[in-house]
DNA sequence: AAAGTGACGCATT
DNA sequence: TAATGCGCCACTT
């Protein structure tokens, strides 16, 4: 395994559980440099496994991404609700109640 | 081999 | 309060 920070992002993004997200600061702080939001991103953009929740995963006001997978943020947010993650807007997360920050 | 680009975030003007 | 600039890593041209 590569030590890059795309393994890591990865191995994270995993465990975020169900009902619950988180978002690019969040894990690149967590990463240990909060400026590799940048990064975090990229990293899910080019994701395509599915062990990795990345529709889990929002930017810091909660919105959705604008690139997700083929049928774009409506999906991301379909496959949210269904978690249970409760929405302030039509594409906006309620981070204050499901924040992940963190593996415990 | 070097420069540009990209699912972001924070500080400053 | 809103808008712009800078920083970080990996990938593409």
């Amino acid at each position: 395994m590569k030590d890059s920070i795309f393994q890591m992002v990865y191995e994270l993004v995993k465990q975020i559980p169900p009902g619950k997200v988180s978002t690019y600061g969040q894990i690149a702080f967590l990463l240990g440099n909060p400026r590799l939001s940048r990064v975090v991103g990229y990293a899910l953009h080019g994701n395509r496994d599915p062990e990795v929740p990345c529709h889990r995963v929002v930017n810091r006001k909660g919105e959705l991404a604008s690139a997700f997978l083929v049928n774009g943020v409506q999906e991301q947010r379909l496959l949210l609700e269904i978690e249970g993650v409760p929405f302030t807007g039509e594409g906006t997360v309620d981070l204050s109640s499901c924040l992940w920050e963190g593996p415990a």
